[in-house]
DNA sequence: CATGCTACGTACCGATCGGTAACATAGTCA
DNA sequence: TGACTATGTTACCGATCGGTACGTAGCATG
């Protein structure tokens, strides 16, 4: 890592330290400082501070997408099976020290402006998943596809939230299976259905 | 409103900047400012920046169970109504303008930090609610009273975080009904129980 | 009037914010 | 060698951060 250009070093130093305390937290002289740089290298790499989140973001996204399309790949024409690897692989992560939600949604937190880049990444990403989560469920053949994906999203939204509000053992712990409890209750047969007329 | 003393202008001031922008977002300066009061003023009622923010999610706090007690008075001896209640409630006000989710879970997020007061404020809070609806759940009479309480938070949560990274229309609205099936799916007759030996 | 108390404002503090000008150094290719 | 490019450094900018020393207006007492 020291070996790595200052830009590089800035943005790996940036991505720890606006996940680990926020991107409104971290001056640029911290950043710097911590990667062994100066302010100039930073801003010969990124045209302002705003920017560099908006990198730190993307990179967050494709890496989102990374996992999210390892867990589909593991699991062939089977959705259901997609979402609840990947949902594990997600509680796993959760348990290990420094985890703090989606910095996506964090970010969103912190610029309710608008128009702010960060916010822009953080709604992109969302409204995609949300896409995406909806196809998946039509095609397990849910009753309600859309329903269910947001259902899901929804869950999977709580669980960054309670895993930085909770230690461990938290609600987050409980995603996958209340996700496969939901899935469950949406396939299928239809038990709910009211009596017709 | 302007007639009141300078210390309860002070706080609602913040109440509602601190809320729309982030605690973090807004200075002392715009406070008293928006106020039409003097910095000295805001340090004669609060001892710092930090102690006005957790007045703030103290009220916020307050005003929270004030709406869950509510729900809960309306329909005595029926948890699951009571829920149902105050999630429509909650569906209601996450379409008026200007909202953005929980201020706590929100504040949470800004100050990552382990022992801050705005975090404590949050912490105590969530895990007060948690243990309430696993009371409810367990009134309920469901399978895995924890289990559901959990899933139910998680919805909750999601809710919060969605209802401000979508306009309208997104997956919070949902949150009721996916509630409502989750609970179904976890009450009466074991579905799911597994083969027994 | 004089005193004391409460409530408020003026003016300022050092530190830090994001951002930049000017300059030094090193590698590359002619 | 010399010119060019990329990257580093020092030193600084105005603005804003949270916080405070100190002065003053109003009013009730004696």
């Amino acid at each position: 890592m020291p070996g790595a250009k200052a830009g590089d070093r800035i943005r790996e130093t940036a991505k720890q330290l606006f996940y680990r305390d926020g991107i409104r937290a971290v001056g640029v002289d911290a950043i710097v400082r911590h990667a062994r740089a100066t302010k100039p290298s930073l801003y010969r790499s990124f045209r302002s501070k705003d920017e560099l989140a908006a990198a730190y973001l993307r990179d967050w996204d494709s890496a989102f997408w990374q996992r999210f399309e390892s867990a589909v790949a593991a699991h062939p024409d089977d959705p259901r099976a997609q979402l609840r690897l990947f949902l594990e692989r997600l509680t796993q992560r959760m348990r290990s020290p420094g985890y703090r939600g989606c910095a996506l949604t964090n970010a969103a937190v912190e610029y309710p402006q608008a128009g702010h880049p960060a916010r822009r990444a953080a709604v992109a990403n969302k409204h995609r998943l949300r896409r995406r989560l909806a196809l998946m469920t039509a095609a397990m053949g849910a009753r309600q596809p859309r329903l269910l994906a947001d259902g899901l999203a929804l869950l999977l939204e709580g669980a960054y939230a309670s895993s930085q509000l909770f230690r461990r053992n938290g609600p987050a712990r409980a995603v996958a299976r209340v996700a496969d409890q939901l899935i469950e209750a949406s396939l299928g047969r239809r038990r709910l259905t009211r009596a017709k007329h």
